[in-house]
RNA sequence: GCGACGGUCGUCCAGUUUGGUCUAGGACAUCAGAUUGCCAAUCUGGUAACCCGGGUUCAAAUCCCGGCCGUCGCACCA
């Protein structure tokens, strides 16, 4: 069985993830709950995204809607370039792409944003017919990976947003004016995603309704190296990956050797590996891997993703894209509204370097890295996550099942479940209740027992180590605080 | 979306070939009780499933059709 399989099988039982409506056969593939300790973990995770992203860089976080205007996606492309001309075969069923189609038979150039009938004219003249079985082929269709979602009485055309970015683009106007802030800016945002996968596959990993946090960088392009924190990070080391290689060199070293461009992109791509080096993803499986001309999105000039090895290969975690003035020159042409700011009593309109992470694959490679097999230990099950990402952060358990053990436990709960996430357990041998703490990452658990009676005393036992120390109950929430706390 | 294979308690699996024995069985997990008292012990008892819809049949977990989901391959992934 696969790492995969293992985190599948871990989530289904322990309630991290599952399949949605999964009471229903109607049920469509491609959307995932999160259950209680799935929010827990995801909660901790961008909890620590805003810590050593949002405050430390003093970003601005917002939090726009899922739905927005047809204007926004005309602005943005996504009306023209998310939607491909489809045709059927009435006999086999096949899908084609019309536009490739037509190119390949009758090899002749087709624009992109071709109207249906026209397309249908196209294949109606040259006679072309399924390349697979001959058969006769349908009108054809437009496919948009967008949902399109209609409002009021009126039926108004509207979408829900493929990616949470153009709220911070239609928003920075109001935000830059109201927050008495400069450029460089950071913009931030959590929120849910929407694109109509055509075939979603792999539970968290591709996903028709997901989590984004994104950061939106609004930039003077004429001082991209006048950056003064910069410094902060000038000697954390970046795992690059380029032409076939992995290369680790510090910020500064990547500037120098113009692997990255400029101090603004290098100084956030390294705040971005500080970040991920608290999550508990292996750092030594992780690299930041520089986009071919051909890969990039056609907005993007510098393009890194951040991705991580899994047991399906490696994964992106994070678009790291320069965007230049795309985004705000095509708001300010739709909407006819000037975007410009003042920089230095200079009128610019702010270029864009964004940090697009998608929230759920993170969270499947934290567990996947953080999910062990003790063979030392009766093949114990454990998942070593970082304490302060634990869904539950300590367990509490009477050794007996006696009323003063209980009275005792309680007491303890009390003092402190208001400030961590505890879990009280007294059923079954105190091993059983170890094991099942561990096996979803609770790094700690304070057992009740026979000297606590006498000097108010617990048992700590530890998660990766299953060692035991005595600790006062007075100090266990102090203890606890120390714990959980992320290091600097 | 196409093709191949699959879908049975929370999880994993048996049963489907050859319809009746299935009132659907086991293991682990879970709950209650007994026992023990610091690492998944033991005993007793309990909860809990045939993906959905239709068809064939006296009779369907089992055969047929459609849908949904999953795995893999192809295509797709601004």
């Amino acid at each position: 069985m696969s790492t995969y399989d293992d985190i599948v099988q871990l989530a289904l039982e322990r309630g991290f993830y599952f399949p949605s409506c999964e009471l229903y056969s109607d049920s469509s593939a491609g959307f995932w709950e999160y259950g209680p300790n799935g929010v827990k973990i995801k909660n901790n995770f961008l909890e620590l995204w805003r810590r050593e992203l949002v405050r430390r860089d003093a970003m601005l976080e917002i939090d726009g809607t899922q739905i927005m205007s047809r204007s926004v996606f005309q602005a943005s492309g996504h009306l023209k370039n998310f939607s491909d001309p489809v045709v059927k075969c009435t006999k086999c069923k096949s899908s084609f792409r019309a536009d490739k189609l037509i190119q390949d038979e009758v090899n002749i150039e087709v624009p992109e944003r071709l109207q249906n009938d026209k397309v249908d004219m196209l294949i109606k003249e040259n006679n072309i017919r399924c390349p697979s079985c001959k058969g006769e082929l349908s009108t054809s269709e437009r496919f948009n990976m967008m949902f399109k979602v209609e409002i009021g009485p009126n039926h108004d055309e509207a979408y829900l947003r493929p990616e949470t970015c153009q709220s911070i683009f239609v928003d920075f106007q109001r935000i830059f004016k109201v927050s008495r802030r400069k450029l460089p800016l950071g913009i931030a945002q959590i929120g849910k995603s929407f694109r109509n996968e055509i075939s979603p596959r792999q539970g968290l990993l591709r996903l028709r309704e997901f989590y984004q946090a994104e950061i939106e960088i609004f930039c003077n392009p004429n001082k991209l190296d006048d950056l003064q924190k910069f410094e902060s990070v000038r000697n954390t080391v970046l795992r690059i990956y380029d032409n076939q290689q992995t290369m680790e060199v510090t910020a500064a070293e990547a500037l120098e050797r113009k692997i990255i461009p400029n101090k603004l992109v290098a100084y956030y791509l390294a705040l971005l590996v500080e970040f991920f080096n608290k999550t508990g993803i292996v750092n030594k499986r992780t690299r930041l891997r520089r986009l071919s001309d051909d890969e990039k999105a056609f907005y993007s000039s510098i393009a890194f993703d951040f991705e991580v090895d899994t047991s399906s290969g490696w994964l992106e975690l994070v678009a790291c894209n320069y965007r230049s003035d795309y985004d705000l020159l095509s708001h300010s042409a739709t909407s006819k509204a000037n975007l410009q700011v003042m920089d230095d009593e200079v009128k610019v309109l702010p270029h864009v370097f964004e940090l697009s992470l998608g929230v759920d694959r993170c969270i499947y490679s934290i567990l996947e890295h953080s999910y062990f097999i003790d063979r030392e230990k009766d093949d114990r099950i454990l998942l070593k996550l970082k304490p302060y990402l634990s869904p539950i952060h300590a367990g509490v358990l009477p050794l007996l099942k006696k009323d003063e053990f209980k009275a005792k436990s309680f007491n303890l709960v009390s003092l402190l479940n208001r400030d961590f996430d505890i879990f009280y357990d007294e059923s079954g041998s105190i091993g059983r209740r170890y094991r099942r703490l561990e096996e979803i990452g609770t790094p700690f658990a304070f057992t009740i027992d026979h000297q606590t009676m006498d000097d108010d005393t617990v048992t700590i036992r530890y998660r990766d180590s299953m060692n035991q120390e005595r600790i006062k109950i007075n100090d266990v929430h102090s203890f606890l605080t120390k714990s959980l706390s992320v290091d600097r």
